[in-house]
DNA sequence: GTCTATACCGCGATAGAC
DNA sequence: GTCTATCGCGGTATAGAC
């Protein structure tokens, strides 16, 4: 409610603020709904402001919808994980961290896995694939590789292979959210997403995949 | 093309046939956009009779959806997972049997996972809710949580949440198709969908799994 | 049981006033 | 920069002939 910058309350005019809203409430509504079955009008509602200024800021809902791809991933997802900062780390606390991370960033950005989901089922990634082929993503996923086969050398992790885990390991922390309107009615009535369940769900996940990928054996 | 029992290769006016025909084409349309983004006039044209056809079987593009998710799910599903049969096994056996056919599953019949995950993301799972609520889905998801219960009971499972650990499983073994699409932008042309790389996605969860939900301390 | 034709309207996109 | 009005396509659903 209150102006930034000492401006009037209800402030007219102000093209990042409308610029920003706009990208919210598409944001919101793609990830319900996918790039095919989001409705401009929804998202003009949402805002506030007309379906024109969509038009006016971004020329078309395919061009809104690439803004959103794109915000979200190196905006939210980038931010939040952090990867540079697991590099350093012992293998078994970068991972532990790095699972954490992601579940709390599912957690807290509730719309960038569903959006994600939404365009690798519905656009087999062709929207997507200039974010993910971009130097950036290649070296996020780099580091991450990366931990493992640190932690494959270095002989607490078990032979693995580095890729296939990690997109098990994304599975893993990722599922509980994206499937859990559906799962709510298998669970019947039990877990919400309240902090307390998914922080038990973070703690579900690390000592699974810790267990997983530690290496047993004493002797090499 | 060969008719069966010994119609006329063209058939014209078999209902069951055109009833059959209908549900694989929006089958393959709900999979690919999900209710509301799926269009009747796709539905129509991928199963070569007209859009009249759907409105005569199915009342609604809604009646026509709801089909498709309990034939999905009694049909597809619970045919290949066949959970009765892993009753019988030892636990850590009936785990690696489970994910091994989830995975087979998914693989066989790619239209499965991205209709839940679209309902789930779309309606909330409205339109899933007696599927999963059904006397049938309580009991299979019984008898996979009471797998897990068993082996903790006879020391070989650690000690761990059985609904969690279920859907973390479930995480490890879907995502790698949900996601796919997208996925193939960071592994930058490596694994296809062939065969061969989804049984090395199979074996990887399968020991990633087993090793994570194993008891490691030999006293008790 | 299958088709053609059409009613009806929701939605993406634009024009133009303020 | 924001709004109102409107165009036109395409999609759900139905009527009715064969």
């Amino acid at each position: 409610m209150v102006a930034k910058a000492g401006k009037a309350a209800k402030q007219v005019r102000d093209a990042e603020a409308t610029k920003t809203a706009i990208l919210d409430a598409a944001e919101a509504e793609f990830a319900q709904y996918g790039l095919n079955a989001a409705k401009t009008e929804e998202i003009a509602a949402k805002t506030g402001v007309t379906k024109a200024m969509i038009y006016y800021y971004f020329k078309s809902k395919e061009d809104l919808y690439v803004a959103v791809l794109e915000r979200v991933f190196f905006g939210r997802y980038m931010d939040s994980i952090q990867p540079e900062e697991l590099e350093q780390l012992p293998p078994e606390e970068a991972l532990e961290k790095l699972i954490r991370r992601q579940i709390a960033t599912d957690f807290n950005y509730p719309n960038l896995g569903p959006i994600q989901i939404h365009e690798a089922l519905q656009n087999q990634g062709k929207y997507y694939q200039h974010v993910l082929s971009s130097d950036r993503a290649q070296q996020v996923f780099g580091i991450v590789t990366r931990i493992l086969e640190r932690g494959i050398a270095e002989g607490c992790f078990r032979k693995l292979h580095p890729q296939h885990t990690i997109v098990n390991i994304m599975g893993a922390c990722n599922f509980y959210f994206t499937a859990y309107e559906n799962m709510k009615y298998l669970w019947q009535g039990a877990p919400l997403l309240n902090p307390e369940t998914v922080e038990q769900h973070a703690q579900e996940v690390v000592d699974l995949i810790l267990a997983g990928v530690r290496n047993q054996q004493t002797s090499k």
